[in-house]
DNA sequence: ACATTTTGTTCCACGCTGGCACAAAATGAC
DNA sequence: GTCATTTTGTGCCAGCGTGGAACAAAATGT
């Protein structure tokens, strides 16, 4: 009856249809009853009555009468109301913290880059809560928080921990949820960087219908997550999609764990400064001389979209995704070699297979990994 | 109130919450009432009702009075009645036909191998038809038939389709269940054959309680399984967990790839066959030569557990899985070179997870393939 | 014999669901 | 313009599965 003008600042209880209805939303866009009733499987008179429980709490909108060819009462479409309800998402790297606040439909509407002063845990998180406080300020005060960075993410109990972060220098496993929440008052989800980022593709990004979905981080390292069934893949330690030390023959630079021929010394972007034999985090020599065809640098290239090719067709084997999306702020091997990928496919892939394996190059931005977390959060209290 | 003594001929519709109370007993055994509603999150009232309900259709006994050391009364155990129902499963090969006939524990009952006369769709379909008619003339009469083989299972739209497998000839695309089933009058299950394998492992076997998990199955090819929230890992094309053409380096067998150097280069009973120096056909000689000592056999075996180490590693890098199980009829390479297997998996994976992998080695038989399909079937039936 | 503890069962109210009938809003035929 | 037709949205109601509460049952301990 009453329709909320304003944005929320809890997120209300919602029943497992209306979620379903929500998400359907997010996913689809806007659409009439009777379609939302199809779509999630429940009859019009149930449709109706949760509609009318949205439209109540505020979180979707009857939009304009949809005019069609045929006859009949024309369809009233539903749409969500992004700005409904907004989300905190932060990214952590060894120097910055990234945080984004989106609205419903994840678009980034307040954005920040903070420097770490110190990497130590209790300095991180007062400076989460510190920006939590700051953003929650205006008009757009977020209802949940969503963390994320490079590395293992494990579950225990209901806490969510951050193992051993060898980029944060923290040794012992870390309860970052746990530590955040009563700090902020709001729920907290921690999750892997990419993990997060394969979250937003498939439910906001061209990742959307494609399962199972694959998606590739390419930056100083590699990453990659799994969707199957509508679920993020979160193994028995939260450590899958680490299929970045395949051995893909060559020699290049020497990874973390003593290897001079992985994927590792070839795919990330310190091993393809080193390969081409430029300065440590001058990747844009890189890049420009590869661009302007200098041999070393288009061989560094070269074989980094080879290995690439070789763990992707691991995965296709491995997972038989309908899409595989390669994301990251490294993965110009693409464009500059997508020659060399393609024979590593036809290497490690049975031969009838190779085209019809999808690999697409979605647009990216590195706060994409802060609004992964954003939408990490959002999909934690639509489930739940 | 009334208890059926017969085997039921025909599965009876059970609701969502009876098919999770006969999951449950399947997995873990004898259990009572309190327990039960406690593992499948019901109440002791809706529990009561739905074991009522299962006792009268004779799925389900009251067994001993369970005598416990605390007060109270003692609770009544529930017992599968697995004499209640009969599951027909099918292993195909290029020549036979193998059958066996499952009570509701999933033991074998009947076993049947039928030299398959000619591979043609129909030769074969005529031959299932019969042996399913020869095997419900009995007491234990199937109301479910499960098959399965050696290559990839589409589900296309209802049907499940077999793509062209080489190994019987079949250039098309085969709806193996949608010909049989008519034929017999009975639901069909048509499923890859490492695939049914792991189902069956996973609710009969040792890999209970395991998730996520991965079965392996070595013999004339490498197949794998992979279990994840209950759900056996179908991709979009059933072809998942086909890891077999890794490049672990070294020489070998040409495979159906022409690689030399692939995971089946070296792990597959021809490729140890044709390593060790012996006929084709047989294994026995070179796993005799193995264990008596002779270099070339060794090194063949050898050979072949570091390649199998290398792709355990890729797939615990990919799924993350609590339990890695091997099985098939050619794993001789686990007792005869176990440190090779080792030293791949330090080769492969970061140091500290070598020991935190889980590899275990269960008893098999050539049987449990066909006994897998007839899970299969089972589990079709538990599901919907 | 009686309190205590734990299990199994019956009763009942609650919530969610879908079928049905009906209202509403458009088009098309006349 | 009126009326049938078509499609959408909603109110009503019966049905189903669920869990809480009370109660019966079966043991142990005092």
């Amino acid at each position: 009856m009453t329709t909320h003008a304003q944005p929320r600042t809890r997120w209300p209880e919602l029943g497992h249809a209306g979620g379903l209805v929500l998400l359907e939303l997010l996913l689809h866009g806007a659409q009439s009853r009777v379609r939302l009733a199809e779509n999630v499987g429940l009859s019009r008179a149930s449709l109706s009555r949760i509609a009318r429980e949205l439209l109540d709490l505020g979180l979707v909108v009857e939009g304009d009468v949809e005019l069609r060819e045929s006859r009949g009462r024309p369809p009233e479409t539903l749409h969500l109301r992004p700005e409904a309800a907004h989300f905190l998402g932060v990214k952590l790297t060894g120097d910055t913290l990234y945080a984004v606040v989106t609205d419903l439909s994840a678009r980034v509407v307040e954005q920040r880059a903070v420097p770490l002063p110190s990497r130590g845990v209790d300095t991180v998180v007062a400076l989460l809560t510190e920006v939590a406080a700051d953003l929650s300020a205006g008009a757009t005060a977020p209802v949940a928080i969503g963390i994320c960075l490079a590395g293992d993410v494990l579950r225990s109990g209901p806490d969510l921990v951050v193992r051993r972060s060898s980029f944060l220098g923290w040794n012992e496993d870390v309860p970052l949820a746990a530590l955040v929440g009563p700090a902020t008052g709001l729920p907290v989800t921690v999750s892997n960087d990419v993990h997060a980022l394969t979250a937003a593709h498939h439910w906001f990004g061209s990742g959307v219908a494609y399962e199972p979905l694959v998606v590739y981080g390419l930056g100083a390292g590699i990453g990659s997550g799994v969707v199957v069934g509508g679920e993020l893949l979160e193994g028995a330690h939260g450590r899958t999609g680490r299929i970045g030390h395949l051995r893909v023959g060559g020699t290049g630079r020497v990874c973390e764990n003593g290897h001079d021929d992985c994927v590792h010394s070839f795919v990330t972007i310190p091993s393809i400064e080193f390969n081409a034999g430029v300065a440590p985090g001058d990747y844009a020599t890189a890049l420009r001389r590869a661009r302007a065809g200098e041999a070393r640098a288009v061989d560094a290239f070269r074989r980094a979209a080879f290995a690439l090719g070789g763990i992707i067709a691991e995965s296709v084997n491995a997972f038989d995704p309908q899409m595989v999306s390669v994301m990251g702020e490294g993965r110009d091997m693409l464009d500059i070699a997508p020659q060399e990928l393609r024979r590593a496919l036809l290497e490690y892939l049975e031969q009838g297979d190779v085209d019809e394996v999808r690999i697409e190059r979605p647009p990216f931005d590195f706060s994409l990994y802060a609004r992964g977390a954003a939408v990490s959060a959002m999909r934690a209290l639509l489930a739940g």
